[in-house]
RNA sequence: CGGGAUGUGGCUCAGUCUGGUAGAGCGCUGCGUUCGGGACGCAGAGACCGAGUGUUCAAAUCACUCCAUCCCGACCA
């Protein structure tokens, strides 16, 4: 491609709404605009990144089997009834009406469809396993959309989904899939991690997210230090290692006293109530009061500790989860928010920490205003329907799985890949009759990759004070030839010669034929990060040679222009190699 | 949805407090000089100051309402 006739609208100067460095990035370099919040328009250079992606992922994905189709974007309320998820997707669903009044979404994930597709096709078991797949736009109306291509609300996805006869083929598929993605991670040229996740709305009871290692992730990561364990997970997923004097669920008989009524005025915090009472964080039970699905739940957590509300939210068995309103605390408990507990607190459903069996002779809030109990002990006193994993685990908690420690890092998820079982096949009664002519339900799974979000990561990655460092797998062009030919007709001569010859090899290069100063054209290489930079000046000409630079290490060399196509193999390969990657 | 901030040529911003002729830099057009890390000179084009209402002799500036965008907290690829 040459540059004088491509289009790529630099900025020189920062965008004011751009944050983080992706974003600032990808609209400087001229890759993407914003229409609006959330939604950009995806320039010639931006879309060549995205079709880089898109390009390994479709390899890969039809290496593991699955199969390419395309469905729509605009769904029919009706099958989101089915699923019951009209109701329960929330806001993020983009809901409309059309013409005549029929309900419509803009689709932000595709299961209904999909399910709906196949249960009308497959009939019997000989058909199964099946994946299908697509690349698509997908839309959610993100409560705070951000950060660019980071978080957007139409993006680009692709969503694979498996179907199988039982447990054993899902699981099979399940494996596939989740290879097939390390699979193309690695080929794009990441650095990430596979962690497990909580499955969410999607439904499921099993599922991997695949994160990239950035600091600007938005997701925090609990990983085992000992990297035979190999533990990794979601903040919102890893799981607190019961204690080891665990007597779950409390036993009634104590011998501490009854508890009593203490006067704390004014107490609304933890904080206050400990240096009120002197006492450490670590001897009170925090009451945290929530709405699950409408329904009051009360959370018990040590003082000193967070509540977890994904685990909340899955131990009371709910879809959606929040924290109680002060209107909903006062009408719950009669109290004032900063004064609930779990003693005599009425048709409200109350759900422990494991942690708290440890230990007796609580203080807890006491449901009226300005008071506390103290030596409340929740085997005998309050009825706790269940005690489980509750809570937020903390870097000093050790490895659930192995016991030594673990440490914290942030990932932006890029990937995510769920067991999803029969959940949709039931409420939409996908079934196929088996060897024995018996009606099953199909065993599905569901598997995203955000293709937009990874060019975003990709750049949050790697990057430095000029600009991006694309690596060359989904580099928007491999390298740019940069011509210095002023007056100079020999160079430009020279340089449309190599380009040719660049573009015979199969080289994706970009010729930058402007007439433009070399301080431009340098800066703006530098800014867009293409991996491999060729220049070619008079002096080189005269010379005999390019010159050459690594974009990822600045590094600088001269390939002899007699003998081009040799050297520069050699030197694109040792680019290519430096990534992890191969230029084939 | 709560909290904070910002809307002024294509871009980045000043001007607003203290009302009185719309500014700068970048970019853009033309001419000339330059030409190896975002050149320089000269001459230009380009704005109902986010929208509406009000106060006033007079509003970018004051008041109210709305809209949009960004940042911080609950969702997700």
């Amino acid at each position: 491609m040459k540059l004088s006739r491509y289009y790529i609208p630099t900025l020189k100067e920062d965008p004011a709404d751009a944050e983080v460095v992706s974003h600032r990035v990808l609209t400087r370099a001229g890759m993407i605009r914003k229409l609006t919040s959330g939604i950009y328009v995806y320039l010639p250079l931006g879309l060549k990144a995205i079709n880089k992606v898109a390009d390994i992922i479709r390899e890969e994905m039809n290496a593991a089997g699955a199969v390419e189709i395309t469905m729509p974007s605009v769904q029919p309320a009706d099958l989101w009834r089915e699923t019951g998820r009209w109701d329960y997707y929330g806001k993020e669903l983009l809901r409309f009406k059309d013409r005549h009044g029929r309900d419509y979404c803009l689709g932000p994930t595709h299961e209904e469809v999909i399910t709906d597709l196949v249960r009308g096709e497959i009939r019997s078991y000989k058909q199964l396993p099946v994946n299908l797949y697509q690349i698509q736009t997908k839309f959610r109306d993100e409560v705070r959309p951000r950060f660019g291509l980071m978080r957007g609300r139409e993006f680009i996805m692709k969503d694979a989904y498996s179907f199988d006869a039982d447990e054993t083929g899902a699981e099979k598929s399940y494996q596939d899939m989740y290879d097939a993605y390390a699979r193309s991670f690695e080929r794009i040229g990441l650095v990430f991690r596979a962690v497990q996740a909580d499955s969410g709305p999607i439904g499921g009871d099993f599922s991997h997210e695949f994160m990239v290692l950035a600091e600007t992730g938005e997701d925090t990561i609990a990983v085992c230090t000992d990297p035979k364990c190999g533990y990794a997970a979601n903040l919102e997923k890893a799981v607190v290692a019961a204690p080891l004097n665990n007597l779950c669920p409390c036993p009634p008989e104590t011998t501490i006293p009854a508890f009593e009524l203490v006067d704390t005025p004014g107490t609304h915090t933890v904080e206050e109530l400990c240096s009120f009472l002197k006492i450490e964080p670590k001897a009170i039970i925090k009451t945290l009061l929530f709405s699950v699905d409408g329904q009051p739940v009360a959370g018990l957590v040590r003082g000193d500790r967070e509540i977890n509300e994904v685990k909340l939210r899955n131990m009371a068995g709910g879809n959606d989860i929040e924290l109680a309103t002060p209107e909903q605390v006062k009408a719950w408990t009669n109290a004032p928010v900063g004064f609930a507990g779990p003693v005599g607190l009425k048709d409200v459903r109350i759900l422990a920490d494991q942690e708290l069996c440890a230990d007796q002779g609580w203080y807890t809030g006491a449901n009226q205003g300005d008071a506390h109990f103290k030596s409340v002990h929740l085997g005998r006193d309050v009825k706790v329907e269940k005690f489980a994993d509750l809570r937020v685990i903390t870097e000093s908690d050790p490895c659930p799985k192995c016991g030594k420690a673990i440490e914290f890092t942030k990932g932006i998820e890029v990937g995510h890949v769920f067991k999803l079982g029969t959940k949709y096949s039931k409420s939409m009664s996908a079934t196929f009759l088996d060897k024995d002519g018996k009606e099953q339900h199909m065993v599905m799974g569901c598997y995203g990759i955000g293709v937009s979000r990874i060019v975003a990561a990709a750049i949050e990655q790697n990057n430095d004070e000029h600009g991006a460092v694309f690596p060359p797998s989904i580099a928007p062009f491999e390298a740019c030839l940069i011509a210095l030919a002023g007056k100079d007709a020999a160079v430009a001569d020279k340089a449309e010669e190599l380009y040719a010859e660049l573009k015979a090899m199969g080289v994706d290069v970009l010729y930058d034929d402007r007439d433009e100063r070399p301080g431009v054209k340098f800066n703006e290489a530098d800014l867009i990060g293409y991996p491999m930079q060729l220049t070619l000046g008079g002096k080189g000409l005269k010379n005999g040679v390019i010159e050459t630079k690594d974009r990822k290490t600045g590094e600088r060399g001269e390939l002899p222009l007699d003998n081009f196509a040799e050297a520069f193999k050699a030197w694109r390969e040792s680019i290519w190699k430096s990534w992890g990657l191969d230029p084939d």
